[in-house]
RNA sequence: GUUCCGGUAGCUCAGUUGGAUAGAGCAUUCGCCUUCUAAGCGAACGGUCAGGGGUUCGAAUCCCUUCCGGAACGCCA
């Protein structure tokens, strides 16, 4: 129910003369205080356009309002205060979440459109960072959000599988590998390799130009080469695969870099075609000073192609392959750069689609104060994160509910979703110093918080024996805590347009949070289960909380257990 | 140097399109488990919304400017 439109729709009885229906609309706003009622229209604007007092033309419009859904109007200075009747509102949001259940808040605007989604993308021979961890959570996020507004989201882990770090890694490899060590423990091999070769590359050149040799010869299909580095990648793939089960997401493609090779010289062709391309120190560049941006190069001087040129024939075999509305890179925000490169390249390439590539930039994680980065050793490894959440949240349940049934299944869909709905809570831009001691919380604003919240609720209804309702029945509350709540679920729609609208998963994770302290202030303040008037009414809130919070959690990609 | 992000309570952050008295969580102190899970609830403490100008009936929010922090800026991805 839209009670702020029916609001509307009375005030424009009175006013139709001077004001449209959706003028009205946006004029109306949500009091921060509730003594100010659920509803206000403040009439500064009318006061303008009719040239009286807003006090005034408060007061005589408020005068002449009516409304089946207004309890009670106040007019407070420029203001009209409405205080909607909460047995009515109450019954019809309850009643829309009963017959909707997890459906609720689904909206339709992408009829049904792909939406490839390059997300998580961690380089073959490195381990999964914190940074992963953002891509791959906000990435899945967005599919959902996505998906729920009826876009069909194409999952897609764009592997970073080709490069000249491969020839770094051949390289130091033969040089000082084994092949029972990667055996045993692949990526932390494949990293000490890497790590050791940036140390002695410092002072030995040469070591440079041996892999620019490797690379190359992994590029004309060197059967040495090309075994290595299929090798590496299986081994690599073995180890993600375990954290992406972990996190309970997954893929609708794993094409990653390396699968556009033989995709890139269409793209030269294309470029130079268009006489896009210039020669430039013997390479090739796309000039874009007209977009401010520095130069795209396309082909470096010994012709091997670079990231732009890859990007563009992903863009490209997207485009083909899917035929997008939207196609969305959840990519770091240090690479907005090479984004907006890739969209005024296409643009300028005269390709009409270009501005449905949305890069969906997010901040940096710190550990120290200093970036992370696979080269130096500086990382913070995503499983050890997991595992350790996943321990403490163990500990939790020993401490606290030591009767539970499957503790560690539990254990683990609150330790990750700790560290999950950490990764979403907050604006997707904001940077972080990460400290295990903040990422894996339970108390407050946090995943095992909702996750709680929601347990108790179905403790609630288990109690109870009710586990379904019939949607045509009247639901009237009529106290304050139960009012904060049917306010927040008659908000979901909305919350869930904004969350597309700006790409943004915490607009969720703060709708998650709020609904949960508006339950925990009702459970503390009203009984549901002693007799009462309202009982049955009571009982269908918490069902609805529980659809809805579980909704939330679905959406970040949070497991929602019935028990913790 | 140029461009882009950011600066709100001790710490981490909210703050739809500009609206009434700037809100949470953490931390600290203090209350609440014979009643539906205390991973909870309540209270106290805590602010020149970085500084300065401007637009407006009204600015944390929009514009200009200064300061501070971070990032990016052709042969990595």
């Amino acid at each position: 129910m839209d009670y702020k439109q029916i609001i509307a729709e009375a005030i424009h009885a009175e006013l139709h003369e001077s004001l449209e229906l959706n003028e009205i609309k946006l004029l109306l706003e949500k009091p921060k205080h509730s003594d100010h009622g659920d509803v206000a229209f403040p009439t500064f604007q009318l006061a303008k356009l009719l040239r009286k007092n807003p006090a005034q033309i408060a007061q005589e419009v408020g005068d002449k309002l009516s409304s089946p859904l207004i309890e009670r109007m106040q007019i407070v200075g420029p203001y009209i205060n409405f205080f909607l009747k909460k047995e009515t509102v109450s019954s019809a949001v309850l009643q829309e979440v009963i017959a909707e259940k997890n459906n609720f808040g689904n909206l339709k605007i992408g009829n049904g459109t792909n939406v490839p989604i390059d997300m998580s993308s961690p380089n073959i021979a490195k381990p999964m960072s914190m940074g992963h961890l953002r891509s791959t959570v906000i990435g899945n996020a967005l599919a959902n959000i996505f998906e729920k507004v009826d876009f069909t989201p194409v999952r897609i882990n764009h592997l970073g599988d080709w490069g000249t770090q491969f020839g770094k890694l051949i390289t130091a490899y033969k040089k000082w590998g084994s092949k029972e060590k990667v055996k045993e423990n692949p990526i932390e091999e494949l990293l000490r390799l890497y790590v050791k070769f940036h140390e002695l590359a410092e002072d030995d050149p040469s070591l440079d130009d041996e892999a620019r040799l490797w690379f190359k010869k992994l590029e004309e299909g060197n059967e040495e080469a090309t075994e290595l580095w299929t090798w590496f990648r299986e081994e690599s793939l073995n180890v993600f695969n375990k954290v992406y089960d972990r996190l309970n997401i997954h893929f609708d493609s794993t094409k990653g870099e390396a699968f556009y090779n033989d995709k890139m010289e269409e793209v030269v062709k294309l470029l130079d075609g268009k006489h896009l391309l210039s020669a430039n120190q013997g390479a090739h560049i796309v000039d874009l000073e007209k977009y401010g941006l520095n130069p795209a190069l396309i082909m470096k001087s010994d012709g091997a192609t670079l990231y732009i040129t890859r990007d563009l024939a992903a863009a490209f075999y997207r485009k083909k392959t899917y035929d997008f509305s939207q196609a969305l890179y959840v990519v770091g925000q240090e690479q907005a750069n090479h984004f907006n490169q890739l969209k005024a390249v296409l643009t300028e390439a005269g390709i009409e689609w270009a501005n449905d590539i949305h890069h969906i930039p997010f901040g940096l994680i710190t550990k120290d104060g200093e970036k992370l980065s696979t080269r130096k050793g500086k990382v913070v490894l995503l499983e050890e994160v997991l595992n350790e959440a996943s321990a403490q949240a163990l500990r939790q349940i020993e401490d606290k509910n030591p009767d539970l049934p499957n503790k560690e299944i539990v254990a683990e869909q609150v330790g990750v979703g700790a560290v999950v709905f950490h990764d979403l809570r907050n604006d997707r831009l904001n940077s972080f110093d990460f400290t295990i001691e903040e990422v894996v919380q339970f108390e407050g604003e946090t995943g095992p918080y909702v996750q709680y919240t929601r347990a108790r609720a179905m403790s609630i209804l288990k109690k109870a024996e009710a586990s379904d309702f019939d949607a045509s029945n009247a639901f009237e509350l009529s106290d304050e805590y139960s009012w904060e709540i049917i306010k927040l679920l008659q908000e979901y729609p909305n919350t869930v347009k904004r969350a597309y609208e700006n790409y943004e998963p915490s607009i969720i994770a703060k709708h998650a949070v709020s609904l949960a302290q508006a339950f925990n202030k009702f459970y503390a303040n009203v009984r549901v289960l002693d007799d009462h008037e309202e009982k049955e009414a009571r009982l269908a809130l918490v069902f609805a909380i529980t659809e809805v919070l579980k909704e939330d959690l679905r959406i970040l990609g949070v497991q929602s257990p019935d028990k913790m």
